[in-house]
DNA sequence: CGCATAGTTGACTACGCTCAACCCTGGTGG
DNA sequence: CCACCAGGGTTGAGCGTAGTCAACTATGCG
């Protein structure tokens, strides 16, 4: 996902390419602003919020390391939204035009940057597909099942709170919690302190 | 979204880009099968679905017409979901090395390609955004926010019928019949026949 | 040794889903 | 021209389940 950190960058555009701390807090940028970079998150987490008809804002997403943020901008002049940092943060700054430019020259960085949009769009209908699933504990499941690494079979790892998750999969924190502690009881599951085993078939 | 229709196409991809025909129920593709193009819905409709561990399946999305389909295709061995024609269809083929051949050698094409994707990724972002609304009636309205066109301020047409747009909301036909007259109740929107006027301002 | 935060459990509420009946429109054929 | 039918859309009643609010525990940190 963070392709474009690679050496392989054409040397103009690496020796632009710049880092921005954010405190707590902090405003990337506004909603409405007139694009200037793409970022991608190096620590921390940044927001991605909408302010909708002056009554309420909306969160868009929360961008974590490793993940770029507003990709939009490269093809449209204005954020659609605003970013600010949950946390204490640190944002790699590619210019809008310097990679622009560097995409039309360099066939490889493109595709690369290809992919990773395509893999975005991927994972974005995966957590849409989860969301057509009611059940709480059908949800989970499945969302685990997506979550096993091919190598570690069945096993899935919780590195983030799971409030966090609760947020991913549009559950409130007690319900995922009554989730989990159903699939244990069913023996779909089993947990450990920081990690869940799946009991049956993994995903196909 | 139909970019790769334009007669900018280098002309060997443009030689090579072939139609199918679908019938209803037709499978375009088999989850897991080899992946040789890359796809634009032209007619019809055709939908994405994964067949999980063994029991269930699960709808990735509906193509309509305009819309792309399987764009991972270009960035992977194999499909991860099936497609099959919900009624009779057409689409446009575009066979994967060549396409991503000419993308490597037209920036311009690229360009246009990437541009598609972030919009996509976009239009993705705003459908789970609406998810996160639990009421209806509040998902519905600013559903119909971002319907507005720019132009015909505060007015959207209904041309597609409104299960359709149940579904796409995550919401069943009888819940967004009920969210529909109540925000007519309370004064929110005002409904003819085939096109709704929002009354307070817009979306943002 | 507290304090803050995450996680768990319980009781209650509310809202969307389900199932069912009904209306309305448009199309088809007698 | 009307009868019929099919599909979408609108209501209604009842249920289930996730949300909410609350109290309590557990964990980590200063």
């Amino acid at each position: 996902m963070d392709l474009l950190t690679l050496d392989s960058l054409p040397a103009q555009l690496r020796n632009a390419i710049t880092h921005r701390d954010l405190a707590r807090g902090e405003n990337l940028f506004q909603q409405g602003e007139e694009t200037s970079a793409f970022f991608i998150v190096e620590t921390g987490r940044v927001k991605l919020m909408r302010y909708t008809t002056g009554d309420k804002v909306v969160t868009f997403q929360v961008a974590r390391p490793g993940k770029s943020l507003a990709e939009i901008a490269l093809f449209s002049d204005t954020y659609p939204c605003a970013a600010v940092a949950e946390v204490a943060s640190r944002v790699i700054v590619y210019p809008k035009q310097l990679l622009l430019s560097a995409l039309r020259e360099n066939p490889d960085l493109a595709e690369d940057f290809m992919a990773m949009l395509v893999r975005k769009i991927q994972a974005l209908k995966v957590r849409l597909e989860l969301r057509d699933i009611r059940a709480a504990h059908e949800r989970l499941l499945r969302y685990l099942r997506y979550q096993v690494q091919p190598g570690e079979q069945n096993l899935v790892n919780f590195e983030r709170p799971l409030k966090d998750i609760a947020a991913e999969l549009g559950l409130t924190p007690e319900t995922l919690s009554r989730a989990l502690t159903r699939l244990e009881q069913e023996g779909m599951i089993t947990r450990t302190r920081l990690q869940i085993t799946l009991q049956n078939s993994p995903a196909a």
